[in-house]
Formats: structure tokens, C-alpha cells, sequence
DNA sequence: AAGTGGTCTAGACCACTCT
DNA sequence: GAGTGGTCTAGACCACTTT
């Protein structure tokens, strides 16, 4: 059962979606809103809050919500997403080839990495991502196996997330994500097709269940000229 | 006068940034909080809400919201944050050279990422930034003369935000940032201090004002070495 | 069973923008 | 002055976790 707030969020982005309100255009007032959905004015203001935080409309005192142009600002914007969801937008097919699929315990970084002791296992996920026929990404994922007791390989070759969302039923809570950039390594000269480049982008996430519980450790290896990361931020008051 | 959500928010904060609330603790029911800050169920929740948005709780059906081990995660998490407000953590104090304020009108790539016309002028203003001594990043912003009609010298030596909200009034909303890697240019070896490094990180930003107007366009440019963006997302439902 | 957060409602007052 | 969104309140019912 979804709740109503979130049903009236998704029929006014599909509406957005598809150009019934344009970028620019007014969104009806609260009160419209209100009659039009049958809802309370706390839940139509719920809903707005959704497109406002996902930068599709903009508020301010005394005027009515102004649709933004969300097109302009090139997905993705800044949430948690996997390797699928990012290059959906895509003109051709991407490649995944997994490299590498093994049980590891001990090693000191994924230790700490992972907040785990040194008897504890956990999956090393080792993938590269082809698109346009050039190798350009290497993904390295840890699950600690507290969490995730088992990882088939069809599951990793397609979509873990999925795996994990729906068949294990994990919540997923929030994550963080730092960018950095490096000089290449022997492994990204090996597994990418490098070109002259000789940096490479590292995006090094850590993912939380919703009972904040650290259950997978990611480090996104990118050759610099294919990188891009776009984020949508409202200035805190 | 400020809202009483906000107030009992930066309240909250306030005791988990001087740890009497710790990570891993249990925040107070949100009962116990109505009755002990005098306040609607409504009115609390508004202030958890931000709470977790900015990731310093994390909530649950049917448990206690838990504090977040907010430090782990190296500020700065993705806002809009001028140059002084990212390095407040750092040891030595950084140092900003002026290195161009002018006026300019008719550039193409400039008039299209401003969204303004060929005879409307703009505010050119380039700076570096030294830290430990050494020069690191360019900053070159770009602010449309419709909405920011002077630009003091003393304002670009010091904050440019702070002259822009505090003494034009202007209200920022929101901001969409491009993280892209390049080959370094011309202006980056004259200017910086790049050692043996040959590529660029750039990050141009876009800003607008609360009623979504254009206003500012940024290019900044960070030796890669010396380049760090940390972001905290929350997985979409 | 008790305690917790999630959703929904109805009404009130205020601050601001528009015309 | 009319219309808009921003805040605050009070009460209700539900879903889930904990004991």
C-alpha cells in the first residue's frame, strides 16, 4: 500500500514528465490541489516537498510552485544509484564483465573499511564496465557476508542491487560517496583500456542498510574523460 | 524571527555535535521531545526531518531514531558552500589572490551559460587559491549585471556570498554542480602550482536565485591531487 | 501489550506577492 | 485586498519493533 502523499508526488511528475505542466508553468495552488486529489493540505505539501527536494519544482513565499526545467541539469543527480540506473539515458548497450568473484577475510583495509573483525568473510566483486566498446570503468565491490550470505554470479551479472532489494529484502538507507582522483595503477592499466591517459577517478562508496548497518563497501575506478558526476543542491538556510 | 522547527532542530544538533547525544544512541521519543521543548507532534518531526536529510540521524518504523557516526564522513556532504565555508575544518588558513575582476558582454559559451543576451554584461571574476603555500584552484565566476549590478573589489577578496546575501538581500535557492576531468590548459600551468600533474578537475556550477533565476555561473578548476567531494544520499523509495 | 514512528485530517494564523 | 505558501496545533488511526 503506498501512502497518499507519495501517489500524488508521482502523478504530478508524471504530469511534469510529460510536458502537461512545463518548465516554467505554475503548479496549481495548494488549495486546487487539495480539491482536485480529495487530500488534507499536509499531504498535498508532502507531496510538493518530494518535487521540490528532487529540484523538479521551486517554492518561495506568497507565489505560486514554479515548474523548473529538470533537463537542463543532465541526469543523474545525487542519489544512490547503481552502474543500470546511470547509464539508462544511454545511446548503447553497456558491457559488464566480471572479473573476479571470491570469499576474502583478514585483509586490513576491508577490515576497516568495512567494520569488520578479522574472522569475518566477505564477497570481493570485481567488475569491469564496457561502453561503446572501450572498457572504461572498474567496479570492486565488498558485501560483508553478516549480511549478505550468499552472491550467485547471475546475480552479479545483472544487477546486484536488484538481488539484494528483492530477493534478500535489504533495505537500503543511505550511503556516502567520495570522489577523488589518483595516478593509475597497474590493475587500471591491465583492465581498462587506458588510452595515453595516465589518472584514473575513484568514487569510493559505503553503503548502509536502514537500521544504519555498514553492509557493503564500493571503490568505482573511471577513466578520467568519460567521468562525469552531476548534483542538484539547495543552499541550507 | 526564526521558525520553531528550526530552532529545535539547530537545539538537537547543537547536543549531537557536543556528543551528549553519541553515535549509536537512541534520540528521545518524539513524544518525550513535544513535552520537553513544548512543542506539536508536527512541529518535532519537521525538525528530525531535517535532522536526517542531512544525515545526522537515521529513523525506522517502530525504533527510536538513532544517532549517526556524522564524522566518519569527512565534511564537507553535498551543499552549496563558497570556497571559505569548505575549508573552515582545514589546519592552515587559506589564502584567495584576485587575480581579475572585470566586465565583459558578447562571449557565446558565456551568454549561453548565463542564459543572457549579447548586449547584457556580466561580472568576470577570476581568483586563486593558495593552501599550505601552495596554488591549487582557480575559481572563475561568472554574475549576470541584471541581478548583480556592482561587485566591490573588497567583496571578491572576501566572501562573495556573504556581500551577495547579506548586504544585496539576494535570496540563493538552489545550485546544479558538473564534475567533469580534463587535460590541464594553458591558464592552469600559468596560474597554479601543478608539479608533474597534467589533468584538471573541474566543477562548474550553476546557481539561482529563490524565484529560479540564473544569476551565477562557476568554473573551478582543482589540481587532482588536491581534490575531494564528499556526498551523503539517501536511497529513493 | 506497550512503545515507536508513518500517515492523514481539519483548522488557525501569519508573511509575502501580485494587481 | 485577494491569493499564495509557511508555520503551528490537536487528534486520530495504522504498521512495525521491542519486551
Amino acid at each position: 500500500m503506498e501512502s497518499k502523499y507519495r501517489h500524488l508526488y508521482k502523478l504530478l511528475l508524471d504530469k511534469i514528465d510529460k510536458r502537461e505542466y512545463e518548465p516554467g508553468d505554475k503548479l496549481p495552488a495548494e488549495g486546487e490541489l487539495m480539491e482536485a486529489y480529495g487530500a488534507s493540505r499536509d499531504t498535498v505539501r508532502k507531496a510538493l516537498e518530494l518535487l521540490v527536494q528532487d529540484g523538479y519544482i521551486q517554492k518561495a513565499r506568497g507565489k505560486a510552485a514554479e515548474v523548473l526545467d529538470k533537463n537542463k541539469f543532465n541526469f543523474p543527480v545525487s542519489e544512490i544509484a547503481s552502474f543500470k540506473e546511470i547509464y539508462r539515458f544511454s545511446s548503447s548497450k553497456p558491457n559488464t564483465i566480471v572479473e573476479n568473484l571470491e570469499i576474502v577475510k583478514g585483509d586490513k583495509k576491508l577490515m576497516a573499511a568495512l567494520q569488520i573483525g578479522p574472522e569475518d568473510e566477505a564477497f570481493l566483486l570485481e567488475r569491469v564496465r564496457e561502453i561503446e566498446g572501450e572498457k572504461i570503468i572498474i567496479d570492486k565491490d565488498y558485501f560483508s557476508r553478516k549480511v549478505v550470505e550468499n552472491l550467485p554470479l547471475r546475480a552479479a551479472q545483472d544487477s546486484v542491487y536488484e538481488y539484494l532489494e528483492k530477493e534478500l529484502g535489504l533495505k537500503i538507507g543511505f550511503a556516502m560517496k567520495e570522489i577523488t582522483v589518483h595516478m593509475a595503477a597497474d590493475e587500471d592499466y591491465r583492465l581498462l583500456d587506458m588510452g595515453s591517459y595516465d589518472m584514473i577517478v575513484v568514487v569510493k562508496s559505503y553503503t548502509y542498510l536502514e537500521d544504519s548497518t555498514l553492509f557493503q563497501f564500493t571503490e568505482s575506478r573511471h577513466r578520467p574523460d568519460k567521468f562525469k558526476f552531476v548534483d542538484f543542491a539547495r543552499r541550507k538556510l
